[in-house]
DNA sequence: TTGTAGGCGTTATCAG
DNA sequence: CTGATAACGCCTACAA
């Protein structure tokens, strides 16, 4: 590591105007100052002229802390969400353009937390955020079942809206999509095709949506009369390995499935990769299906059929509800569930 | 999309307790409590007993707005970058994590901007969040030399550090990567492997370290007397897909290369894929070279031979500068260039 | 339309 | 060690 030193710089901070000073500057009172500059309220033309220029020569901004310490109000939404598996991933790419779009015209910001840290599962850490005012509501994304926050929270009535995940506690607000109608659009376009031998990959424990789309799959398969033998359930974690894993697993066995559906699309990916690494074409000798509508989904050899969900919409409607909740001073408790759709692609074939 | 509403929750908000209340509730001054809760000088044991007694029960937290109101900081740190194209990558993953080890024991959090919205490019917006006291500092990330902010800032004396890319400017302190090392280093191994052939794939014009690597290549090219014809300086946009077309056109050509140097990861992926389309095997009659070191690029088949930077540990410098800048109230200037080092995989081999 | 008084919750300062 | 007072910069409420 190599290291240069700049230019000695220029240390001391600039000198930042106050209200009171642009009063003394053009005689008025800092009521005037503040009703021009903040309030926008009625003020003589002469005077709100005087007190515009005067702003401008001082090179005045409102200072936001004094501000929102007297509406006690941080002007922060604060994200919350397990960092260390979503913050690189295309979802949370698409979760934050959604909370974007979402702050169009409000002068909200957003703080990010990590709700790894040890101190943060009980929801302590997470609540006193917002006891301290330093957020002023939350945008809990993709909770774990077993992070326990999301009771303390309520209990403390925190402002919040968990996104992407739909929690069994009806009053708290959550937005999620329609996992179950994926599978099950993915699972008769299968059957349409012909297929009777369907696996599955799950995703990781934890995730209410991941079990949602298991389960939907089981009961597919039930109520299709399809064969369901125990192998043809495979643990998964969501990553392009443990799609690998699981269809080493699956193709090895001697009834090896005709068509895998993946409980996401990096999955279906390591699927598809496994099987040409055996020789195994798709879609030729094994259809694959994912779940989520990867960017990279349309671009793959071949390119996958899969679920695609909002997730950016979801996320500007977690947001919205949130902003709008805030403004009203009430603690939403709506839950939300957004369709899904199919997109079919090469991935997916008649069995042979 | 379909909506449930949840029970009537309860909207109204709980009282929070002040230091007030708790001076009255054990018939002290405010000072001592503050003295207790958030000064932590020196106060008799028996009254700091009591002042904790009393905020446990009255469930008080410090009122960070009050506090920071105070103090004149805001206690966030405004971390600004193009969020569209990065931050749903790996590498900003990577960025947040060294961010966040930088974070450690202090009181500050992190704030997210977007440098796309028009009024960011001159600066104005993102001073002004300085200006307005919303952030205590800021942490640039992977600036575009088209980006005009940084002269603004420098003159408002922003506290700030970019990081990812090195800048012309002495005075701004900035942490990147040794790219032209990085480049030299694959160029060399690849020469050392015999190959006399090497192409380019470049990253996208506004990035300095994309044309640092570029300049590198050439530079290195002209020194060791390899053949350079124009066609061999592909222009890339550090996606697959951008591999892709490079590798097409370079593929195609009559006097084809035998090794292709790709800006980054992703787009030696794309390269691969393309060479795999038209039946060309890697490394057996081409071989390819990345520059990341995404997790993938150990997972591929081929793996990849690629050059390492330390992302998250220039991400944790460039946190842990700023922060310390704060703490002394002056502004950082340094310039740091961390080394990177070649990881040597299967997508590289001796020429036919 | 403009100004005065007071307060938001905390800490600095200085006196006891 | 403790307390009274003032101040941070802005806004609400009321009065002129």
């Amino acid at each position: 590591m190599a290291a240069t030193k700049g230019e000695p710089a220029q240390n001391k901070a600039l000198y930042r105007a106050t209200m009171n000073d642009i009063a003394r500057e053009c005689g008025l009172s800092k009521m005037t100052v503040s009703r021009v500059l903040g309030n926008r309220a009625s003020v003589g033309s002469a005077s709100r002229r005087k007190v515009e220029a005067a702003a401008k020569k001082l090179n005045y901004e409102l200072n936001s802390m004094a501000r929102n310490f007297n509406f006690n109000r941080s002007g922060f939404i604060g994200i919350a969400m397990w960092t260390g598996t979503l913050i690189g991933s295309y979802y949370f790419g698409e979760i934050f353009r959604g909370f974007q779009s979402a702050l169009q015209g409000s002068t909200h910001h957003f703080a990010l937390f990590d709700t790894a840290s040890e101190s943060f599962n009980d929801g302590t850490k997470l609540a006193r955020l917002y006891q301290q005012r330093k957020v002023d509501g939350l945008l809990i994304v993709a909770p774990h079942t077993h992070d326990h926050f999301l009771q303390t929270l309520q209990n403390l009535r925190v402002p919040m809206v968990v996104v992407g995940e739909s929690l069994p506690e009806p009053s708290v607000c959550s937005i999620s999509c329609d996992d179950a109608a994926g599978i099950r659009a993915v699972c008769q376009h299968l059957v349409t095709l012909g297929h009777r031998r369907i696996a599955f990959v799950g995703g990781p424990d934890g995730l209410i949506s991941s079990e949602r789309r298991k389960l939907a799959f089981e009961q597919f398969c039930r109520d299709n009369g399809l064969m369901l033998p125990p192998a043809y359930i495979q643990p998964g974690d969501y990553t392009m390995p443990g799609g690998r894993r699981a269809a080493l697993a699956l193709l090895a066995a001697p009834d090896a499935p005709t068509a895998i559906v993946a409980a996401n699309d990096l999955m279906a990916f390591g699927v598809i990769e496994t099987a040409r690494s055996l020789n195994v074409s798709v879609p030729g000798e094994l259809s694959v299906a994912g779940f989520d509508d990867l960017p990279t989904a349309a671009d793959r050899f071949p390119s996958l059929t899969t679920v695609r969900q909002p997730v950016s919409t979801m996320a500007e409607h977690g947001a919205k509800i949130l902003l709008r909740s805030l403004e009203n001073h009430e603690i939403p408790s709506e839950h939300l569930t957004m369709e899904v759709s199919l997109t079919v692609r090469e991935s997916t074939g008649a069995p042979r």
